[in-house]
DNA sequence: AGCGTTTGAATAGCATGCTTTGCAATGTTA
DNA sequence: TAACATTGCAAAGCATGCTATTCAAACGCT
C-alpha cells in the first residue's frame, strides 16, 4: 500500500479544533475592537479594565485581577499604561500599606458611554448571522467551557 | 428619584459580551495549550504553525499568513523564533529571489504526534462538559461569528 | 516583642499580536 | 529599456499575556 510523504494518520484538522478557533475568533474580536474605540484613545485591555472600574471605583489591584482573571503582573503593566495615560490615579490604601487603590478620572468616566456603544457595535457586528436563540446558546456554550477550563486549572 | 452614583443607565455586562468572553476563552486555552505543550518545547503560536506545516512543507511566509490569518510581520517573527529553536529551516525560492520556502526538521517532524496528542487533550478538557450534539453546535458557530468578523474587515 | 510566613505590587524577560516603515526583487508600462 | 508600481520580507515600536523574582508591609505565633 502507498502513503502519502505527510500522511502520518493524525490529521489534526484546525477547522475542527476548538482551541483553534476560539484563538482566531478571540483575535478578530480584538482587532475590530480595536478599530472601534481605539479612536477613542483606548486599546482592548485598558476598555476591560475600565468595564470593572465604571462599575465600581476603588478597587485594589487584587480585586481587579481576581474580577478580570489575567495575572497580576498583566494588571500591573496594564494600570501602569493607563495611569500614563490619564484614566486612573493609584492612591494608597487607607487600611492596608502594601495595597493602593484605583481611581477613575474625568476623563474615564466621560468614555463610558462612546466605548461601550463601540463594544456593543462590535458584538452585533460578530453576532449578525445569529438568530436571537442562537445567541443566548452560544453565549451560554462559551460560558460552560469557559468554567470547564477555570475549574481544571486548580 | 435617587440615583446610585455609578449608575449611569449603560450597564454593559461583561458577562453577556461575546467579546469578552471570547477573550477570557481564548486565554484559557492557551493557557492549557501552553501548560500541555510547552514540555515539548513549543509554544501556542509555534503549534498552530506547525500544524500548517505538518500537512505541507516548504510553504512560503505569504501563503502561511493566508491561512493562519495573522498579519504578514507576526509571521515573520515567530518564524524567527521556530527558525532559532531548530523546528525550521528557510531555504531561498527558486522562482522567486524575495520568497523563502519553509522546510520542516526532523525535530519539528518528530514532534507532530506528541504535540497534537497534547492539544487534543485540552480540547476534550476544555469541552468536557458538553454533549457531542453540543460541541458540533459550537464549532458551527464560532465558525459562523468568525466568518461574519473576516467578511466585515474587508 | 520578635521572627518567620504570607500577601500586594513592581520589575524583568519573553511570546504573540498589531501597525508602520523600509528595502530589494519582480512586474508593468510608456 | 527606463520609470513606476507591486510584492515578499524584515525591523522597529508598542500592547497584552505569561512566569519568575524581589521587596516591603502585614500577619501570626510563640
Amino acid at each position: 500500500m502507498l502513503f502519502k510523504r505527510y500522511d502520518h494518520g493524525m490529521s489534526f484538522e484546525k477547522s475542527t479544533s476548538a482551541g483553534y478557533l476560539a484563538n482566531h475568533m478571540a483575535r478578530l474580536f480584538a482587532r475590530g475592537l480595536q478599530r472601534r474605540v481605539g479612536p477613542l484613545g483606548l486599546a482592548p485591555a485598558q476598555f476591560m479594565t475600565l468595564l470593572e472600574l465604571w462599575a465600581e471605583d476603588g478597587l485594589t489591584q487584587k480585586e481587579l485581577v481576581a474580577r478580570l482573571d489575567v495575572e497580576q503582573a498583566t494588571m500591573a503593566n496594564t494600570l501602569t499604561r493607563m495611569e500614563r495615560d490619564g484614566l486612573i490615579l493609584r492612591r494608597p490604601h487607607p487600611q492596608d500599606g502594601r495595597a493602593q487603590q484605583i481611581w477613575l478620572t474625568d476623563r474615564a468616566r466621560a468614555l463610558q458611554g462612546p466605548a461601550t456603544e463601540a463594544a456593543s457595535a462590535q458584538n452585533e457586528a460578530a453576532l449578525a448571522p445569529l438568530t436571537p436563540e442562537e445567541r443566548a446558546r452560544f453565549l451560554s456554550l462559551m460560558a460552560r467551557v469557559t468554567a470547564a477550563m477555570r475549574d481544571e486549572e486548580d
